[in-house]
RNA sequence: GGAGCCGUGGUGCAGCCGGUUUAACACGCCAGCCUGUCAAGCUGGAGAUCGCGGGUUCGAGUCCCGUCGGCUCCGCCA
């Protein structure tokens, strides 16, 4: 190989280098065989250039030249010449020049692909993955895998500069409850016990604080075995960081810097800053969401006081009830065919409504089937709340006020998608701050944590902890980029009785408190600091800056909905010796079996 | 756990309410021609038991049920 050994990359070579011997190596791109000339297109990781084959130079060369067929890997000895004027390539970089080939050598013969290297192709989503070493030959997907590191190398200069340490954390761990379900990992050397693979390092970030580090940062790989989404995988990695003796205040500050240098070295994007920052309670009534997309307005109207007392019955019932009526304005919809009105309540049925109300301002009044319950009066009161004009539309649902809110908040986004009002090429960076520390988990009946189970409740709320636990607003906040939530973090409890506390109103007994997270309590008993952080996903965030169109394209090898990776074909069976090894024992196949029994007696 | 969409040569797809082609078209592949193309062009060719299993029917790529795989959403994800 050494005499083969490139000495310059196909997509780097430029005008300025004409009249060099290049020797370079790569796959071909494709062919085009013109019976008198040759083209090969070379491809590696930089780019493609023109490799030209004449007979009349060497017979021998041109007849190897034309057995070249696509992704035969190839060392290629020539001269680059600048190209004829008339037949340079203003789509390519390396277009105003050309290799004329002198010495060919095939390093690697390759089969016809299944799938065609090419950004421009669309292929089944199954089938890159199960050949994704191909797939990510496409130039796009290297573009990709090129972001995601310079955001990796990004952050560790930046953090490093700003003095902090990385540290690994364990990936074997062990389980704690709460959160989502664990990954787990059985141990040998203690029968019957698990380890299980971190949802997060908090805990051990947390412990960090306490033995003296004073800035932790690491860009850790998290499991959660819970359901996929397009924008969650069961691993993942995050930019975790946490800091001593901070508030957020400074963790804003870091985080507002560190973003904005990802934008503007990777987009060119100017982030303009400080972030504007909106209160739970603020996001939730004004956009529906927790995690608002502030690039369009159309907010969310309370119309619950104006409508509680006309004709319209469903109105007046559920404002009584404690609920709300919450509505939306969309600009231009008041034109809506009757076809396109009669399709909004079901619109609005997969958001969870269980109607929809409309009123459509059209140039000869307004149309709605539930006008008549309404007086002109009424009429133009909602119409002047909606800030509404003619032409427009508003869209109104009753329900309980959180989930009406809900409803309109995904009924905002449909139309801001759909009639187009997010402007291309905008971010929006948002805080959104004063979580509440707890909520109430309908279903159970019981109290949660809303963030996670160590952020601190703020001073001025701390009174309320064991009276009235619901209000209690913790120092938690999210970093919210274009509607995605990119970063969660809070300001932590570093004094055992406070997270004590807290753990008893979670419903976790002391015991399991000291069995489940003793080390950590234990940890707060030997002057452990005030601390805080945050973690930014770092795949959702490379989607963004990327634009790519699924998360699973920024991951080199990402898992399918069913978490599956297609092409190892994890995850898969074991030998039976290596479960008895582990002292475990399958039910599967027993399941199975009664499964299959239940369906036949049906 | 639930719902929706998809599955047809190597790839992307057409095939509508069951019978009209020999399952169309494009890319790719193979062969021939071709001296400046660059998603080359022209000519010809090979390649598909329509994901799998059952059912309905005189007849199923097409309808029904099940199943497998992929995608999306709800639940879930402190």
């Amino acid at each position: 190989m050494t005499e083969w050994k490139r000495t310059y990359y196909c997509g780097k070579l430029r005008p300025e280098d004409v009249g060099v011997t290049v020797c370079l190596n790569g796959w071909v791109h494709r062919w085009r065989n013109h019976g008198g000339v040759l083209f090969i297109d070379l491809r590696d990781s930089t780019g493609l250039v023109q490799v030209v084959f004449h007979p009349e130079n060497n017979k021998d060369l041109f007849e190897q030249a034309e057995t070249l067929r696509n992704e035969n890997v190839i060392a290629v000895r020539g001269r680059l010449e600048k190209r004829p004027a008339e037949t340079v390539n203003p789509n390519l970089p390396t277009g105003e020049v050309e290799v004329i080939a002198q010495e060919l050598v095939i390093l690697n013969k390759a089969k016809t692909p299944p799938l065609q290297i090419d950004d421009r192709i669309t292929v089944d989503e199954a089938l890159r993955l199960r050949y994704r070493y191909l797939d990510l030959r496409r130039p796009e997907m290297q573009k990709y895998l090129a972001v995601r590191h310079r955001v990796a190398k990004l952050t560790r200069d930046f953090l490093d500069q700003k003095g902090f340490l990385e540290i690994e954390t364990p990936m074997l761990t062990r389980s704690t409850p709460e959160g989502a379900r664990d990954f787990l990992a059985p141990s040998r050397l203690s029968p019957g016990k698990f380890y299980a693979l971190p949802q997060s390092p908090q805990l051990f970030k947390q412990v960090l604080m306490v033995a003296g580090v004073d800035k932790y940062f690491q860009i850790a790989r998290c499991f959660r075995d819970e359901d996929l989404r397009a924008d969650r995988q069961p691993e993942f990695t995050q930019i975790d960081l946490e800091m001593a003796f901070v508030d957020r205040e400074e963790i804003f500050a870091l985080m507002e810097e560190l973003v904005q240098v990802l934008f503007k070295e990777l987009t060119g994007f100017e982030s303009v800053r400080p972030f504007p920052r909106l209160s739970y309670h603020e996001a939730v009534r004004r956009f529906g969401t927790d995690k608002p997309d502030t690039r369009f307005a159309m907010e969310l109207t309370d119309f619950s006081d104006l409508v509680k007392e006309t004709e319209f019955s469903i109105f007046r019932q559920v404002v009584a009830g404690g609920g709300s009526v919450i509505g939306i304005t969309a600009p231009g919809c008041g034109n809506y065919s009757r076809r396109e009105l009669d399709e909004l309540p079901r619109l609005a049925a997969d958001f969870g409504a269980r109607g929809l109300v409309y009123f459509a301002l059209t140039g000869e009044g307004i149309k709605s089937p539930v006008a008549k319950f309404f007086t002109p009066g009424q009429l133009t009161a909602i119409c002047e709340r909606a800030q509404a004009r003619e032409g427009d539309l508003i869209m109104m649902v009753a329900d309980e006020t959180e989930k009406a809110r809900e409803i309109l908040g995904g009924l905002r986004l449909e139309f801001g998608r759909r009639l187009q009002l997010i402007p291309e090429g905008r971010h929006d960076f948002l805080w959104v701050i004063d979580f509440p520390l707890f909520e109430l988990n309908k279903e159970t009946r019981r109290i949660e944590s809303m963030h996670n189970p160590f952020a601190a409740p703020l001073p001025e709320d701390r009174a309320f902890l064991e009276s009235e636990p619901l209000r209690v607003r913790g120092d938690a906040y999210d970093l919210v980029l274009d509607g995605v939530e990119l970063g969660s973090g809070s300001i932590r409890m570093h004094q055992r009785e406070l997270q004590e506390k807290v753990f008893a109103i979670l419903g976790i007994s002391p015991e399991e408190a000291r069995e489940k997270f003793g080390f950590l309590l234990n940890a707060f008993d030997y002057g452990a600091p005030p601390h805080g952080g945050i973690a930014l996903g770092m795949d959702r965030l490379v989607t963004i800056l990327t634009g790519a169109e699924s998360m699973r394209d920024v991951i080199a090898f990402p898992k399918t909905a069913a978490g599956a990776c297609l092409l190892t074909g994890a995850p898969a069976e074991v030998e039976p010796a290596q479960l008895q090894e582990l002292s475990l024992v399958s039910l599967a196949d027993r399941d199975l079996i009664v499964v299959k029994k239940r369906k036949n007696e049906t």
